[in-house]
DNA sequence: ATTTATATTTAGAATCATTCTAACTATTGA
DNA sequence: TCAATAGTTAGAATGATTCTAAATATAAAT
């Protein structure tokens, strides 16, 4: 039986998206974006790799990070920067920022409230912002207890 | 006749920030942060090196790499990393975000409103942020004509 | 269906920013 | 003055990412 994709956008979306950024659809770019939606953390390129190659073990590297390029251009996936180590992949495309704890290194997405006021920034009007984004710092709930701990 | 600091931290403050944090005060340190006042752009530590080689042909890549990490230690400049390649270096330390031309890659500072109301964001309660980055993306006045192209 | 053009994948090499190492130098405090 | 500690240096090592060139797959056109 076919397991059905657990949220985000499905494959004839995803087909739809990658067209119209004029790319393929591939079983590898299917098999990645998947492996994304299955779990909700921020793993590293590495780290999609590792999860990807188990179901898929011709994978390349290489094609980890062209698929993810991909899918960021698509906008199917955000690019997450919050240290200048390895990037991290969020498929989360709500509107939300990140919580990142100093000490369990977790990092828990934090949404908008629904009334979303200004931001209360002194912006110059030739500044046109496309995007913003918000990262906090700080201690979550119980770090030695995170379940997380460094699996964020 | 003696140049003053530009602004900035005098350097009895610097030697005494450092000394609180247990660092002396070493003319490498009181040179790379100069030169980080020097400009109020967004230099990478290869840009910081660069410069302050000029004028201290001697300085290591080494000490331009501690110096910044004792500088930002002893909360003197802030490191921005607004994208996975380089960190940049600020010496602004009014509380401040970024805004990011995406155009021409040039990184402003902006302002917080002085009323500076909550962020709209629905934060729990067992989250404690203690430090909150905002950075902004988007195209500033002309990046054709922008006096930092890629000088940011 | 076959050919041709183009996109994608792959392994591995290359690159770039950063960190580490070990030897040397400077400073501080007994 | 000497010992202990902190800082500097050049260069090697690391780690994430990008590049390269060859192989494969797909789509479009005959």
């Amino acid at each position: 039986m076919k397991k059905d994709p657990p949220s985000g956008t499905s494959d004839q979306e995803l087909a739809h998206k990658l067209a119209s950024s004029g790319m393929r659809m591939t079983a590898q770019r299917e098999h990645v974006y998947h492996t994304l939606l299955q779990q909700t953390d921020h793993p590293t390129a590495d780290e999609v790799y590792l999860r990807a190659k188990s179901a898929m073990p011709e994978l390349s590297m290489a094609t980890v990070y062209n698929t993810l390029d991909a899918l960021v251009k698509c906008g199917l996936i955000k690019q997450v920067n919050v240290e200048r180590t390895a990037s991290r992949y969020c498929s989360n495309m709500n509107e939300h920022c990140h919580f990142i704890c100093e000490e369990c290194g977790s990092i828990q997405d934090v949404d908008f409230k629904k009334d979303k006021g200004e931001l209360p920034l002194k912006l110059p009007r030739n500044l046109v912002p496309t995007q913003v984004d918000i990262s906090l710092r700080g201690r979550c709930a119980d770090p030695l207890k995170c379940p997380n701990r460094n699996r964020n």
